[in-house]
RNA sequence: GCUCCGGUAGCUCAAUGGAUAGAGCAACCGCCUUCUAAGCGGUCGGUUACAGGUUCGAGUCCUGUCCGGAGCGCCA
């Protein structure tokens, strides 16, 4: 269903038709937007303001007449001319409660998936090999990792890439410099681990820096490299891999997915690229290198400025890397939307790498190439973030600072309200506290700026933090367990929570499939599957769908799944069945539930087969929702397709005290946030959002006892604290951080 | 020298060309017999770096100046 703006805004494009003809070109678009302050009601119009002049009338006469062409009625209460010519509407409480009452049925809460789903392409976090991941690839990850799962979410296609670099001039002068001092560890694996291979790294680059004759053997390391020689490549693969395992486990911790596609692959492609520019005549010869000369780019003599596609010792350098790349997003991934996360610094890069593409033809007009940079990450006094001893800090010790300073601020907390709690709750909760307040205080800020790193700001209960937000999701969690065991459950809460054990192997990618087709299949699937304790071996399954989905052969791997999980499936009632059949006097009852079983298995299947397309469609969102917080226990509970909801009548919502109607007109907004964010690419919108719903929550939760008021009150705030719990959820999970049941 | 990004409350930051520029922190004053006070209410705080311009309307767009940051031929 359209959202409540744009069914207003086709209205008012109705009647601004209606009045003044079809000739006059809109003055705004859309017409109508959010009001810029509560206080002038929920959207405003300004489109008589900038009319007075063309239609020489004043502005308030322009938007009576507007208003009398228009009908809003069903929506708003009477509109208001203000000031010099807004016009200022109100929504109905009855609209918001209308609107609030379909959301409640609604797992996607109201966001629309976008009507032209594009291949976006992002490309991020990026690290380099032979080297530990360090501050600096924090925001790349924690952004570029965000922005995909709100494109995900928006039903997008999105590939997201690591391009992390492995290849070029470091990979000769690290193993030139192995090759002599440590000779063992270009052949054995694991010979070194990463922390002494760092180490190796800089004395590599000293020698590098420092002795000639090092740095050509170094260079030839490189053009046997490239040219593939046996040893080398070996070498290359080996370092390649024990970096690999040491990213792996970050990504794990921060719940990141991607597909590495380093430097190196692209290698093959670089000859190619460089006919490209020539067959274009764009290139060229500048003292012995090849350059496409650049539009708006001058060197201090005022010269234009040299693209260098490749190096006068015939060797490729990072730009024609990123051309290749860029060809190959274009015409082998078909990417419609290319977004590059990485820090502001490269800027002139972009800019310089999408010109000479245009120029060269690689990139086409309907393609959008999109740098989205960021600032640095400094520490508090207002410099470069460095351990006190002046080393970069390692991203591991980072994530282990956030977790252990919450811990300890827990256990503080803990004791001062002499409250005792499992060792295991303490963990988790320092665990998932500690990791989202190092990404939410980096989301949370404009990503242009530089950003002011400081644990206690990021760890703060107050203020836009993410224990602030958990909290708030916390006390809500805490009214609907409360209202839970005193018995008195509103049908929004009463939606059956799966059970921990049954979730746990479902949240990971494999299994979606498989807890799509659960909740198709009800709760007779689900003894099924538990029974038969075939999770596990489902675990190839999943693995499977993995690789055809990164060969992009979606529809079919998902068919494929679908084939796969059925025959488990049956695979499974055979077994469950077979068990029963040994049991005495059980054979002759089997009969009764065989022929049941798989009467309603042969239905659900046929239910299932023509509703297979909106299968589909929930796809995405299952995904999402799964995958955006593997560890919060309810989550599948509320991403229960629309469909498979059980059909209760929804409270009549009351929305009568303010803190109801600015919490009820707040939740409201979550589809307009998110459309603003897939355009901006700015994360921190979401935040400001989820920010002030937790305000606006905490606001009516002091105000509006929930449990304590009579019905029909008490069911529309626990309807209300159920939306609100839902939309922190999802918004968190878009923004990659899980939920806490209790803090 | 050129290019890019930024300059908003004491601090950290918001604010699609819309109305009286908003939050949080810090400081101060209140509110726990009540669903988690990790909360809520209030007070204090501004010539949006500066000067012009465009516009019915500018923190936002344009030009210039000042200040800060980043980048600028064979590293990525």
């Amino acid at each position: 269903m359209p959202s409540i703006q744009a069914q207003l805004n086709q209205q008012f494009t109705h009647a601004f038709t209606a009045a003044f003809g079809s000739d006059l070109p809109l003055p705004d678009d859309p017409l109508v937007v959010p009001a810029s302050n509560p206080k002038f009601g929920d959207y405003q119009c300004n489109a008589a303001l900038p009319l007075a002049k063309p239609l020489k009338r004043k502005p308030r006469d322009i938007a009576q007449t507007l208003l009398d062409n228009l009908q809003i009625e069903q929506w708003c209460e009477e509109p208001e001319i203000a000031g010099p010519g807004f016009i200022n509407l109100r929504l109905k409480t009855e609209v918001l409660a209308r609107q609030l009452t379909d959301r409640l049925q609604d797992e996607r809460l109201g966001v629309e998936r976008v009507k032209q789903p594009q291949k976006v392409i992002v490309d991020f976090s990026s690290p380099n090999i032979a080297k530990e991941m360090h501050v600096g690839h924090l925001r790349s990850t924690i952004i570029g990792d965000s922005i995909a799962r709100i494109l995900e979410f928006q039903g997008h296609e999105v590939l997201r890439l690591n391009h992390v670099g492995d290849w070029g001039t470091q990979f000769g002068m690290l193993i030139a410099y192995l090759r002599e001092a440590y000779p063992e560890a270009l052949t054995t694996a694991d010979a070194l681990d990463l922390g002494d291979l760092v180490a190796l790294y800089k004395k590599a680059k000293q020698r590098f820096d420092e002795d000639a004759k090092f740095k050509e053997t170094a260079r030839e390391e490189v053009v046997r490299l490239q040219a593939g020689a046996d040893d080398s490549r070996r070498a290359w693969q080996l370092l390649c891999d024990q970096s690999r395992r040491e990213f792996q486990t970050i990504y794990d911790r921060l719940d990141i997915q991607l597909t590495e596609r380093g430097e190196s692959f692209y290698n093959p492609l670089l000859p190619g690229v460089l006919e490209t520019l020539e067959a274009a005549r764009i290139v060229a010869e500048d003292g012995g290198a090849k350059c496409v000369f650049l539009d708006g780019f001058t060197n201090k003599e005022g010269n234009p400025l040299p693209l260098i596609v490749q190096k006068s010792d015939g060797g490729y350098n990072y730009a024609t890397t990123d051309l290749a790349a860029l060809q190959y997003r274009i015409g082998k991934d078909e990417g419609d939307r290319i977004v590059y996360v990485t820090d502001s610094g490269q800027s002139n890069h972009f800019t310089q790498v999408f010109q000479v593409a245009r120029k060269a033809g690689i990139l086409p007009d309907e393609v959008q190439v999109v740098h989205v940079p960021f600032g640095l990450v400094q520490g508090e006094d207002g410099k470069k973030l460095k351990t006190r001893s002046g080393e970069t800090i390692k991203l591991k010790d980072l994530l282990d600072e956030a977790v252990d300073r919450f811990y300890q601020n827990l256990e503080k907390r803990l004791e001062e309200e002499s409250r005792t709690e499992t060792e295991e709750f303490k963990q988790e909760v320092a665990t998932k506290v500690g990791l989202s307040a190092v990404k939410y205080a980096d989301l949370s800020q404009n990503r242009t700026s530089n950003y002011i790193f400081s644990y206690d700001k990021m760890l703060a209960p107050q203020g836009n933090t993410s224990p602030y937000l958990l909290y708030a999701y916390a006390r809500i969690r805490s009214i609907a367990r409360k209202g839970q065991s005193q018995g008195t459950v509103t049908p929004t809460l009463a939606v059956p929570e799966t059970s921990a054990t049954e979730i746990k192997p479902l949240a990971s990618q494999p299994i979606l499939l498989g807890g799509v087709l659960l909740q198709k299949l009800g709760d007779f699937g689900r003894y099924v599957l538990d029974a038969s304790r075939s999770v596990e071996q489902l675990e190839p399954v999943v693995q499977q769908i993995n690789a055809l989905r990164q060969l992009e052969w979606g529809a079919i791997g998902k068919t494929t799944a679908i084939l796969v999980i059925s025959l488990l499936f049956s695979d499974a009632v055979l077994r469950v069945h077979a068990v029963l059949h040994t049991l005495p006097f059980m054979p002759s009852l089997m009969c009764l539930v065989g022929v049941f079983a798989s009467s309603r298995f042969a239905w659900q299947f046929l239910l299932f087969a023509s509703g297979r397309q909106q299968l589909t469609a929930n796809f995405e969102q299952a995904k999402l929702t799964v995958l955006g917080d593997p560890d919060a226990t309810p989550q599948l509970a509320p991403s229960k397709p629309a469909a498979a909801l059980p059909a209760v009548s929804a409270p009549e919502l009351q929305l009568t005290e303010p803190e109801e109607l600015a919490l009820a007109k707040h939740i409201l907004q979550l589809d307009e946030v998110l459309q603003e964010v897939e355009q901006d690419l700015m994360p921190n919108r979401l935040c400001q959002y989820l920010f002030e719903l937790s305000q606006k929550f905490n606001k009516f939760f002091e105000e509006c006892p929930v449990l304590k008021s009579e019905e029909p009150v008490r069911s529309s705030r626990l309807a209300l604290c159920e939306l609100t719990a839902r939309t922190l959820r999802l918004g968190l999970g878009l923004l990659g951080i899980p939920v806490l049941e209790r803090m």
